[in-house]
DNA sequence: TGACAGCATGTTTACGTAAACATGACGGCG
DNA sequence: CGCCGTCATGTTTACGTAAACATGCTGTCA
């Protein structure tokens, strides 16, 4: 009960237990427990229930880096990502690592604290050291392309949230369908224009949303306002919010996440205006907590658990294939989800 | 530009590029190319710009799992937890992945979709066949205490979230303090008894800020109100909210988190309550979105990056000393953030 | 009855790395 | 002038596993 769990009294490197061990208490060769260990047949039971025996007795559990040395591969995938802090983000790692868990795959993660180009660098340097089988990449992949940044050779990749679809496999939530959505609603309302508060200019989600947002407003032949740049976070869209209600000509805003959508909420409360009364603001995310926003959020839902789950598929389709996936890009589609914060506007 | 990555025409399986094979290009040994590698001293510069030369040209990539083997150990950090999708689970993750790079280890993830003794019981197993130095375990540790459940031996364990302390070495935020504080802000303001809205039971975390909710009102002489049991989600907050708002002799609310405490927001502006003058609201963790609530939410301010980098202090101590760590609780302080949704109440 | 199939188990080897030890060349100093 | 230390580099070995091959025993059928 108080021992280290080494049997060594004083024993200063806890040595683990091999096959070896096992195989010299069990009075068989080392094979038999290899066999024993991956459950081969050709074991008869009374052997099989000796060596079971004493892997219990030593507490024996395999060496996966010898095991990954002799089979070739690691059974692990790498996930480079920015930031854990976003919804999105987290929500598809989990989505990640839940899947690739039920095909007994572990993950590995990779985060860049600042993406700069010499730390992207650094982390896929370090990738190609790290023992993982395949890689995916949650993150602006044009941060990789100025040519000094290679991908290890004979790791295979996957994507999400660029468009680098003819070079990689990419999975994205269909950014533009969304967008579309969410500003047709508000024109379908009979709003005449609608106002836009982006995401980073990095981001190729957010520079999807607002390219989707210009292009309905052109199609249905609407006045283009200026956009207003956000952070993705609630302060930008707060900053932008007290923008929109000074010369409160504007009736409806498309924020590009749901944070800067609870930012102007904020912000047309403190002003006075009311929301869907005044002004209706669509978001885009549906986190969990937009149902719960005064008033509750019409925001654009993003199957965040299906981009993860596609993301291990295609990981594991390439690792199995052998060969390096097809580029290609696999859109998950979004769905517009009305709530309170929208309505026409006032005659 | 089309090959697999593989020179071999045809080839059906890549074969990665050894030391071996860098040591024949180079025309020197294997071991004065592990030498290059690992940047030790005792080789001539002309050979390592020769062998660097060969490393290039080939793509070669030290072979982790080798190297495991050879050393004995993985460079890699396991964590153990049940959803990422809470704020704080998810930066406590980032900060962990974050110092642990930082220190040259990997984390791998492990998540557990529900949390049945099943399904840890075989994360725990995996655990013990996965390439893991030592875990980090995000999770009610009680979970594990009903004996059949072991830790595999020989691993170093440090917990987040538990009471687990007089066993395991334990990293948490200082949940009573915060909790205290948040109950005592609102008798301070003069209110005559504070309501709670609880996390789920299974949380240590839940149950630590509730006792230390109901201790502060006993040490103060107040009636103690039923606790309202929530599950963490804004929707559970929202539920409580309805009942509170319903016969309106409650005058301050402590929610056990952020999100409950913007369905509690919801729920009283949808009676007409108004916060702060009829109800006083207190949340916990002020997540980044707190500050953007309407009102702007008074909360405990919990620093995850903090918890997440003792983790990982720990636990390399532990990998470090060698020996399993002593059990022993780290708290990591908490402050209360006053915003706007708390007041004095109406005389 | 002998030859051989079938089966349980043992032995050899290779995976890629790096520590430990071995070699050999060169130079300085007694 | 020869001995030895130093330094660059090569050779051997071990890490734990599992495939491939080898062994030896049992039982069956011609």
């Amino acid at each position: 009960m108080e021992r280290g769990g080494s049997g060594v009294p004083g024993g200063r490197r806890k040595q683990r237990v091999s096959m070896a061990d096992v195989a010299k208490l069990a009075g068989v060769s080392s094979q038999t427990v290899s066999r024993v260990s991956n459950g081969h047949p050709g074991v008869i039971s009374s052997t099989r229930e000796q060596v079971l025996a004493a892997m219990r007795e030593l507490g024996y559990r395999p060496n996966s880096a010898a095991r990954a040395l002799r089979y070739g591969q690691f059974n692990t995938i790498g996930v480079i990502l920015f930031s854990l802090s976003s919804t999105g983000n987290s929500r598809t790692v989990e989505a990640i690592a839940t899947h690739a868990a039920a095909e007994g795959y572990a993950i590995t993660l990779i985060p860049i604290d600042v993406p700069t180009q010499d730390n992207v660098l650094g982390a896929f340097t370090r990738m190609g050291e790290l023992a993982v089988d395949a890689v995916i990449v949650i993150m602006e992949i044009h941060l990789l392309d100025t040519g000094t940044v290679q991908l290890p050779p004979g790791v295979h990749v996957v994507v999400v949230d660029s468009d680098a679809g003819d070079r990689y496999s990419v999975v994205d939530t269909d950014q533009a369908d969304g967008a579309r959505q969410a500003v047709r609603h508000l024109l379908d309302l009979g709003h005449r224009t609608v106002w836009h508060v982006t995401g980073p200019q990095a981001s190729f989600a957010g520079q999807r949303r607002a390219h989707a947002w210009r292009a309905v407003l052109r199609e249905a032949g609407r006045p283009v306002p200026p956009a207003l740049y956000g952070d993705w976070s609630a302060e930008s869209g707060y900053a932008a919010g007290l923008v929109l209600a000074d010369p409160p000509d504007c009736t409806a805003v498309f924020a590009a996440n749901d944070q800067m959508a609870l930012g102007l909420l904020r912000a047309f409360h403190e002003r006075g205006l009311s929301v869907p009364y005044d002004v209706s603001v669509v978001g885009f995310d549906d986190i969990p907590d937009a149902a719960f926003f005064v008033p509750p959020l019409t925001t654009v839902h993003q199957d965040f658990a299906e981009v993860g789950h596609r993301c291990v598929q295609k990981v594991l389709e390439q690792i199995r294939a052998g060969g390096g996936g097809q580029p290609g890009t696999d859109l998950v589609p979004t769905r517009l989800v009305v709530r309170g914060s929208t309505a026409a506007p006032r005659c």
